[in-house]
DNA sequence: GCATTTGTATCAACAAATGTTACAAAGTAA
DNA sequence: TTACTTTGTAACATTTGTTGATACAAATGC
């Protein structure tokens, strides 16, 4: 399939919106960064509005602002909002449950998958948005640590 | 799509080999206890040919084997040897470049699928695949720390 | 009322994973 | 050599998820 890049415009649309500080931003601005369709753009905002990072209004002067402060707003927030899936999936079909292996091999990756999410979550909790809105303004080359 | 499994049944595959003491493992008796098609089996133990984790002969008495012990094999070595993608995805369209976010978006998100990457690369690191047989054995509830 | 924008449903196009069949290549054993 | 077995690989259908697009109802402000 085409992979998922949710995570990377949402965070797109975000830093787009924080740095219109309070202005309502509408999501054909939005699109017009992202080089996309704005209808995708406002199914991830619904997205980002059941996690309570942006709120949203409808109308003639309607739009999408942040609901907190980017300082508040962490890249797990962020990652958690959009990212349905796991790392890794289990198997597709049950395995044979009549082979030692078979049979205990799903608990294993089940807690090697929570392991992962978390190894994931611990880090991206370290940035906030307001960080990388300082790297997209300084502009060149980035470094993380 | 049916999202990617290659590192569970990867892992299901080199636990069936390494309990088999280095004995030869048919394609299809691995097939039998992931309960999948051989070929698929196949297909992946083809990676695991390339990471230089297993060897597999052809003919009558062929089939597959550890190249090193499970206790020189990681997680990470098998993770390296069948995930292709990254955490995430870049922009599905290059980003307007005429936009401060959009020209400068792109670099911020490279380095942040690095640092996720080598988040899980130092995770899986620390678990070699005989702690896993010994997971499995163990038979009940696994608790990694 | 009218224009604008979000929210959502629906659909087509596309890409990736999986499962399946088929068969060549390589090796064993008689 | 011949027959048999197994890996390696190509080719294809099926399924599923993502993205992009059109359409339109609901809400809001003028």
């Amino acid at each position: 399939m085409a992979s998922n890049s949710q995570f990377a415009v949402a965070l797109h649309i975000l830093t787009i919106i924080a740095k219109n500080n309070g202005e309502m931003v509408k999501s054909e601005y939005i699109a017009d960064s992202v080089n996309t369709n704005a209808v995708v753009i406002r199914r991830l905002l619904c997205n980002l509005q059941e996690a309570n990072l942006v709120a949203s209004q409808k109308g003639a002067t309607g739009g999408t602002r942040l609901s907190k402060s980017a300082e508040e707003i962490s890249l797990n927030d962020i990652y958690e909002a959009v990212a349905h899936g796991d790392v890794f999936s289990l198997h597709p079909s049950k395995p044979n449950q009549d082979c030692p292996v078979g049979k205990n091999i799903e608990s294993v990756l089940c807690n090697l998958q929570k392991i992962i999410d978390r190894t994931i979550e611990e880090k991206l909790v370290k940035y906030s948005l307001a960080e990388i809105i300082k790297f997209i303004d300084e502009g060149g080359e980035i470094k993380f640590t």
